[in-house]
DNA sequence: AATTATTGTGACAAAATTATGACGAATTTC
DNA sequence: GAAATTCGTCATAATTTTGTCACAATAATT
């Protein structure tokens, strides 16, 4: 149980700094960035639990920024609109957003919707630790061991695992591996699965027949 | 055990295909409609367990469509509206609605109601676990279990096994299995089935004899 | 009891599916 | 901007599945 990580993705420096503070006094750990691109980057290397995401941004604003997250990960996300255009809204639906503050609004406000969400969408902390046999996976560091050795998973090997781990004992198909693990918009190959698992299981060492391979299906992590 | 069956009906397709998504990446078997002529003709054919139908509708709105469901169907029924007028919800209880989910929504409030409408309902899902004898059937993980030891089915003998368990205590003919495990198109010789018998009874172990021969017609689970 | 019809079963080869190593383009890191 | 890493695709190998056949076994009928 740990700190709760906020990514705030506000280019007004200023807006930023007093979410920032609210946020802090809350108790949250707080990411910034001032654009998407940077946003991104934040995104792929730490473990964040929800976004708060500007709509007008430049280089990539909150839309596209957005669905680039969906692409991988159901983190909530809330956006900061200043227009409340119904439009808008719909828009930002389709990319996946989970909640809107219409501009202006109030820090209490803000806060209000920022803990509703989390409370909705059942965050309470990140930093959990996993053991599976001689497999340590730490979510928090985003850090593998196996057998104590520091092993390093590539993004797309340690997402596929991650939603193998959400799934232990599950069946999965091909197509639900991908379209979670690469997202709905991914039009390669089936087997594009097949080579993840292949390397996966690889570095998982002595577990990496924890991935059973469920014929005429897919696979399954068995725990 | 199959997989739960959900009937969308929205006009709007970009929305429609969205809602699709997020029900395929939960599991749930998706059909469309975009008009209530359409849902209905769909609702007649196919088994569908819950609907997800928009008020706002050409040809036929959600009420006449839903008044229409439920003249033969107690099916569970969700309704999208666009406005949260109080009267608006008492014309959709009035004809049988069983939830509400105004727009614009999130998706996962959207997920989060059909679940929770699901579950008051009654209706399972494919993760189910059965239990014949020392034959243990776990749906989810598409594992078999005989005495304890984890038994590979291939995909054929899965499927036949789950058609039997779905219709156990029946006399399933070597045409009826045929249809529905190998498709409708499928053209080789009814013995097929023999082998597939064969080989699941050797899979089965003691509880083999569950498939009794029913002469001069095919087969029977019991259980 | 003999005959006929139907089902059980082992063997086998074709077909289908999955595993794996290699390669190069794209991206990231330093 | 060079080096390293990641990642999708492909070709090929390895493995599993599956349909068919031949014949054995069993049940029904005459």
């Amino acid at each position: 149980m740990y700190q709760i990580n906020i990514l705030i993705v506000e280019d007004e420096e200023k807006l930023r700094k007093l979410i920032k503070k609210y946020l802090f006094l809350e108790g949250f750990h707080v990411h910034e960035a001032s654009n998407g691109i940077e946003a991104l980057k934040i995104f792929d290397t730490e473990t964040i639990d929800l976004v708060v995401l500007d709509v007008m941004m430049p280089f990539k604003n909150g839309y596209e920024v957005s669905k680039e997250i969906r692409k991988t990960s159901q983190v909530p996300i809330i956006m900061l609109t200043a227009r409340s255009a119904e439009d808008d809204k719909l828009q930002g639906f389709d990319v996946g957003i989970d909640d809107y503050v219409t501009k202006p609004f109030s820090t209490r406000e803000l806060m209000a919707r920022i803990k509703a969400l989390l409370k909705r969408t059942n965050v309470t902390s990140t930093n959990e630790k996993m053991q599976f046999g001689v497999l340590s996976i730490d979510t928090g560091a985003r850090r593998i061991l196996v057998d104590g050795e520091d092993m390093t998973f590539s993004p797309k090997e340690y997402d596929c695992l991650m939603y193998f781990v959400d799934n232990a004992n599950q069946a999965l198909s091909r197509e639900q591996i991908l379209n979670r693990v690469w997202g709905f918009d991914y039009f390669g190959d089936d087997r594009t699965v097949d080579t993840v698992i292949k390397r996966l299981r690889k570095k998982m060492g002595v577990e990496g027949d924890r991935i059973q391979t469920v014929r005429g299906v897919g696979y399954r992590f068995e725990v």
